[in-house]
DNA sequence: GGATGTGAAGTAGTTCACAGCC
DNA sequence: GGCTGTGAACTACTTCACATCC
């Protein structure tokens, strides 16, 4: 029974919301600052100060009264919360700009995630090493891993994440425009750029809320079967 | 008074599900189908055919009771609802892989949006062409847009924001990981990948909901000043 | 004094259940 | 028969207001 156990059941709205927290108290404790309050924490989260201190006091009495929170100590309590101590394979299957982008990037896999192993078709990308591993043919076996993530063209990547659900993967992050379908007990979560960009400009001519609008990003999962079910 | 006008007023969870819906009735059109239900729709998007049609009966009477919605139809209402017949212009500043795989994604610049300006500070980039432009210096000063997206690592992401506002630009893309400080009035929504990937794993291990859990992925906008205010 | 943590109230979103229509 | 569209019930989340503690 370690610490983590000790969290309360956190709501979809929280477990979204923490990991903002923790990267705006880093940054604070990174500057060398102290303490920091649920107001500060809510304006640069852009939400409220009092769901600020909903969501952290969800995680245990964590602050002082009076005096605000420790960003270390916030930041070390989120972590555990979000199982942070616990570590993950991932394998990315696709290295065009965009996988590239993912996995050179210092901050894609941080926080318990290994990356384990990159595939690819391009037979000009096969074999190279990428952010230190050799690329191997998506067409062969995938290794197995707890998270792939798809960054290949919509057209390939319902082929890509039957494959990656044959190989034991339990989570996917789809980057294809492409909505996929999988078996019950895999979850699937989808960034798609053109949706965000929709979405930000709908808000922009609809001058949504008084402060200009607290956007929520799309994101969707399913874990249903398909159109061919 | 276009046609647009006539939507009611439509809620935050709606917006981020209609261009999901769109998606998908899209690719039923094109494999040419007559007619998708409520049903289908729900299964494919991971929510329930009762949300499905409440989201589609804010933009009126779209279906017909027994036989479903005609995918066409549905297509071309979400879109007047979103504002497709809007036009925005759209700069993108950070032309690493992300910023590359971004503008030359078929997906990325749909529906409105107009790619009008790059900007990098590489001088093996800047000169050169992507995607039809010519690359400028992002410390020269910036076009004017409706759009701006923040690809550059993030140290430069905040003194990049503060160069789009003071062009113009009233909503910004962020894919820099980092919390941004802009005007009231400006609108910025966040696509953080390592927040992505913490929250599916975060979900994997805690098997929330019974059919494996809905994600919802995060997004946040903030309008208000920042820690220096 | 000042900020946390939390019952209570309010609001928003989802789901149920079924009337209405094709 | 079948599926949409929607009032009503329910659930979840947020906000208010303040007791509590440093």
């Amino acid at each position: 029974m370690t610490s983590r156990a000790r969290t309360r059941q956190l709501s979809e709205p929280t477990i979204s919301r923490l990991p903002i927290y923790q990267r705006i108290v880093e940054g604070w404790a990174a500057r060398g600052q102290r303490r920091i309050d649920s107001r500060q924490i809510a304006e640069m989260a852009g939400v409220t100060a009092t769901t600020v201190r909903r969501d952290l006091a969800a995680l245990g009495s964590l602050g002082t009264r009076g005096a605000g929170y420790e960003p270390a100590v916030l930041a070390e309590r989120i972590g555990e919360a979000l199982g942070h101590d616990l570590h993950y394979d991932v394998i990315v299957v696709g290295l065009g700009n965009l996988g590239r982008a993912l996995v050179n990037s210092s901050n894609f896999l941080i926080r318990g995630a290994h990356l384990a192993g990159l595939y690819d078709v391009d037979p000009h990308v096969l074999g190279t090493e990428v952010a230190g591993l050799v690329v191997a043919d998506a067409r062969g076996e995938l290794m197995s891993a707890t998270l792939g993530v798809i960054c290949v063209p919509g057209p390939a990547a319902q082929e890509v994440a039957d494959r990656l659900v044959a190989a034991g993967v339990r989570g996917i992050l789809n980057f294809a425009p492409q909505v996929l379908s999988v078996p019950l007990g895999t979850a699937v979560h989808y960034v798609d750029f053109s949706i965000e960009l929709q979405i930000l400009a709908f808000h922009l001519t609809n001058g949504t809320g008084p402060l200009g609008g607290v956007l929520h990003s799309v994101g969707l999962a399913t874990t249903g079967p398909g159109p061919g079910a």
